[in-house]
DNA sequence: GCAATCCACAACAATCAGTTGTTCACTAAG
DNA sequence: CTTAGTGAACAACTGATTGTTGTGGATTGC
């Protein structure tokens, strides 16, 4: 099936006939007749009846119709997310179940005219320079990986402070707990799969582990979150850590927990990264709309590693 | 942008390198690379970075890479839309605000993996000749219009009966009336745009007309519903019929009034249409979620045209 | 009945997309 | 350091496609 095809075939059931569509095409007649012969005999159905006086869609034609003008729709805003200059503000979030992905939600809610792409790059390292060089517009890190500090022509802002909770199955041994603290995390296993190697969300983990001597399995295959949620439901000796609950629906019938973690609470903190010169208009309103939703942060009772608290 | 260059760039992502993906689409691995090139000249981006193990995707290439996706998604759709044999259920619907727009939701929410074309035809006659040919699955109709008695190989249920009710502005006369009577309507002037002359819809209303001597105007353009409830709102002198209130959003702010009619309640009568060898699988599951959702019909104190009352 | 309107068919020209053959760049192993 | 191997790009060629002009047939309206 062709585009151009595509595009003829709504010009014409628009213009009631074949040669107004040609003029609005700037072609002759008869390719028009060519093209909507040829998108007929590759669809298998007939989509004009031929009259004197011009082209009526069959009902075929009719049913085709919607679907012709979404595929256009599809194709401009396939087209628009690469235009160099004018594209969607570019955003790049941690994971699609983070509480960054609330954040996003939220600022398209409260702005649905704004075109976006939110996208998901490796580390923080591979997100800098992306904003550097133009090819995104903001992304939602730790400021920094350790070793790491953030270029002086990159700003960045705290927008949010995630508390981890664990989450448990129901027959695992801390399921019943209001709480626990760190120190009684000690010796159970906790599986976090998805965190790749390298990445600044490793080492917030690596840090936790270091610092309270936990049991963090980062390793194994990321199935996606509702395996995830599966195998913890499953299997009493695991666990996970997760940030406070978002919007998403919560999978009812898992018969999942969540515990609170205190003494301290680990936090994981998100800050918006942006170059300074960037000019997208769009990057402005998501600014002051994370500044108008986001809230001070109660540090009192909390951990987070040294080289994550931004400048 | 061609579908097909779309198609080998995704591909090509997937494989994560040329050969792979032209390979894959039974192609030489020039064809794929000259391909991979016209779509990133017309875009004006690089979509992979080539290096000597395979291709990479750019960060432009990774935002086009879910709209690229969804292209090739929409594109099958609306082919299958118009495919022989198999296509989704095409159902006829008298308008996308009336009661039945409501079932066919409701249908979808029950089931939706079931493809659905939702059409709009001009009258009971071309949707008869439609379901004869094939050419939609079913139409929910008043069932007969005025000396057009529906053919033998057609078979109808009746599905609902919508009682009218009268929507005027707060400045209306009766807007204040918890209910009102037919006789009452007598000299007010009624408007119901978008009612193609000929159609057993506006049957319906000349038969009302006649039997109780309203004025009813169905003459106008039809500017959509947004439009006719602005005018309601917004002009004393008018009012309009409407069914009972479905799912959809009543548009809050208008300061509009539904009010009851009675002594008689004009009842508007849906049955579904369906021809009986249609061998379409989803048309009897139609039939059965129609039929489980139904209630009986009470037709005491109410008015309907008596060709519109099925055999 | 005749002009006007509208679409389809035919012939031709230009362009395009795919193939084969080959080169270039990079990586890894000896 | 050399060499084999892998992967993508360039060049030349060919068949197919798509557009054009020219023309014919069918229907409508005066």
């Amino acid at each position: 099936m062709d585009l151009e095809a595509v595009r003829t075939f709504v010009a014409v059931a628009e213009a009631g006939q074949f040669q107004k569509a040609a003029a609005d095409l700037s072609i002759t007649q008869q390719a028009v007749s060519k093209r909507i012969a040829t998108l007929e005999r590759t669809l298998g159905v007939r989509l004009f009846t031929r009259a004197a006086r011009g082209a009526e869609l069959t009902i075929d034609g009719q049913a085709f119709l919607p679907h012709a003008r979404e595929l256009l729709r599809v194709a401009e805003r396939a087209g628009a997310s690469v235009r160099p200059g004018r594209r969607p503000l570019r955003v790049d979030v941690l994971a699609s179940r983070s509480a960054q992905s609330g954040l996003m939600r939220g600022f398209h809610r409260a702005h649905p005219e704004i075109d976006l792409d939110v996208m998901m790059l490796f580390d923080i390292e591979t997100a800098v320079t992306a904003i550097r060089s133009g090819a995104i517009d903001a992304s939602f890190r730790a400021v920094a990986a350790p070793g790491r500090p953030v270029p002086e022509d990159i700003a960045s802002v705290r927008v949010l402070d995630e508390p981890l909770q664990l989450l448990t199955g129901p027959a695992h041994a801390l399921a019943g707990a209001q709480s626990v603290t760190l120190a009684q995390l000690v010796g159970h296993r906790i599986w976090m799969p998805g965190i790749a190697p390298g990445t600044e969300w490793a080492a917030y983990y690596d840090d936790l582990v270091a610092e309270f001597g936990l049991t963090i399995e980062a390793t194994g295959p990321n199935f996606g979150s509702d395996a995830l949620l599966d195998t913890i439901a499953d299997t009493p000796a695991l666990a996970t850590f997760m940030g406070e609950p978002t919007r998403l629906v919560w999978p009812a019938g898992h018969g999942l927990r969540r515990i609170p973690v205190t003494d301290p609470t680990p936090v994981y903190p998100h800050s918006l990264l942006w170059h300074r010169d960037n000019p997208h208009p769009a990057l402005a309103t998501l600014r002051t709309h994370l500044a108008a939703t986001t809230t001070g942060h109660d540090t009192t009772g909390t951990w987070t590693p040294s080289w994550a608290i931004p400048r």
